[in-house]
DNA sequence: TTGTAGGCGTTATCAC
DNA sequence: GTGATAACGCCTACAA
């Protein structure tokens, strides 16, 4: 890693002569330039990030700070956000982390490195950020928003979204139709669940929740409520649920019909039969898009589209 | 962000010693001590990481590259990394790329910042890392060896890998047993593929690779074979192969075994009844602590741990 | 057209 | 026990 100083000797000019050809200043003979962007190109002169960081030069890296349980969820939203990412131009990187103490640790880390935009998914709801980490970079949380300066949460309408899957199970006929979802204290989680309980309020039905916890006994759960159709809150519950009810002799989507939340790339090629409201991850991407490059967010959210598979079925069979 | 310097002048003492005091250095009053310490904390004073970077420090964080194509089984070795990474108490950051030439701008940033070690997961074998990478980062490759100065390969022993698939399977009977893998070039690949037909040569078996692209007309193949058994290069491959199998009518274990490889957590949530034969993810990741806090390498390779569940019978049904 | 000086935040070293 | 100074690599601003 050869220096602008040494590279300057070199071509036995001053490092300011340097710097101009580097950064196409003008102020330079048209020779002395190609002369110093030869050597550049031949020592394979890059300047240190860390002296760019010093001046207050603002970092060209994203980072990426979630929870090392992250699950191929979270895989897959990561790798189109990267490729967003990268279109600009940028660098990307992901720091996993044990919990909120070292998201703490790594967020003020690309802040004292003047990274402009960090992404986050904090551990659970409003986790306060303090000011020095806000100060020189904007944070955009995901999943759940956090308090603090200047940051913004990106979610989709969740809301929405389990009232849309009450709708589209109700138009299948049917009327017992249980949620299963985490107990978990995030923004996602909770609005799903209001709307899918307003939703089944609406029509006249009962609302049943479930967490994951408690799924053990999810055979006998549905038995009790005479349940025909399940409402997961993600597709790996929804295959944890399958294997459960096949488990107990329960067929689906004959006997059951199940629906989850996500249909992210790796999850389908490894379980292709789910039906699923599709996590809008290319709408996530364009917002943080936004954010990094300065634009305002777009306002609408989108909704999330229902992909029609082979574990949800007309009640009574079909 | 507080500077040293700003922390000094708000002592009413000099940077030099704000200094001793941040690093238990001797040469300072306690009653000094104390103030500097006090006021660090108050303002939340972090050194600037950059600065550290400039001065030559080793950095304290361990950069993994590895291509974005990446999968579960990345996702769970990589966690594993994490955590013993972490139990140094240094950072772990991880840079998804999507080329070589992306892989070599990632390691130069991190060379260039002084990382002591970088683990690297290269798209295919023999990858020239140029000197000015290696000078000052000593990069672990996983899977794929790399060209260049002081580079590290740390893998197990694939070839007995390949080995141990063949006698297993014998064991159970099988006499006619396909290779299932992948064409990239990769070290783990050729090395299981040698291991598998030495170990059925030795048999007087006769030896049939094929490649994932092919596994299309997998059905056929098995039945032109007469093939009672597949060994998959990874859990992946196996889990696609079964479930072709399953669409030819074909069922696991009953006419067709299966033996993958990896054991991955999260694959093993999403489908338990694989029988594979576990990658030694804890190894790896004891390797690569060792080359991080400068230990010799430990020099016996582990083997692959069978995992015996329901995709593997004896021949003949049992 | 080019060279020089100062500053960014930190540590190491020498002087008092 | 403490302060001043130089050094790291880079950029900006000013001087020649």
């Amino acid at each position: 890693m050869i220096s602008s100083l040494e590279l300057a000797r070199l071509c036995g000019v001053s490092q300011g002569t340097v710097d101009r050809a580097l950064h196409n200043r003008s102020g330079i003979s048209a020779r002395t330039r190609e002369k110093v962007l030869r050597a550049a190109e031949e020592h394979g002169y890059r300047p240190h990030p860390g002296a760019l960081e010093i001046l207050g030069k603002t970092s060209s890296t994203v980072a990426c700070v979630i929870p090392s349980i992250n699950g191929v969820f979270f895989m897959d939203l990561l790798e189109t956000i990267r490729a967003g990412i990268r279109g600009l131009g940028r660098r990307f990187v992901i720091v996993p982390v044990a919990d909120g103490a070292e998201m703490l640790e790594a967020l003020r880390d690309f802040s004292a490195r003047r990274c402009p935009v960090a992404v986050v998914v904090p551990p659970e709801d409003d986790m306060p950020l303090p000011a020095d980490v806000t100060r020189h970079t904007r944070v955009v949380s995901l999943l759940s928003p956090c308090r603090g300066e200047s940051t913004r949460f990106v979610s989709p309408d969740e809301e929405r979204t389990g009232r849309d899957a009450v709708r589209y199970l109700a138009s299948m006929g049917h009327r017992c139709i249980l949620h299963l979802t985490y107990s978990r204290r995030a923004h996602a989680i909770a609005a799903r669940e209001r709307g899918y309980t307003q939703a089944m309020e609406e029509r006249g039905l009962r609302p049943v929740t479930r967490v994951e916890k408690k799924v053990s006994c999810l055979a006998e759960l549905v038995a009790r409520e005479k349940a025909t159709a399940l409402f997961c809150h993600n597709d790996w519950l929804a295959l944890t649920a399958v294997r459960k009810l096949a488990a107990a002799g329960l067929r689906v989507p004959e006997d059951v019909s199940v629906l989850g939340v996500d249909n992210s790339p790796t999850f389908v090629s490894l379980y292709p039969d789910l039906t699923t409201l599709e996590y809008p991850g290319e709408w996530i991407r364009d917002q943080v898009v936004r954010v990094v490059t300065g634009k305002e967010p777009l306002k609408r959210k989108p909704g999330f589209r229902l992909v029609q598979r082979a574990t949800v079925a007309k009640r009574g069979g079909g």
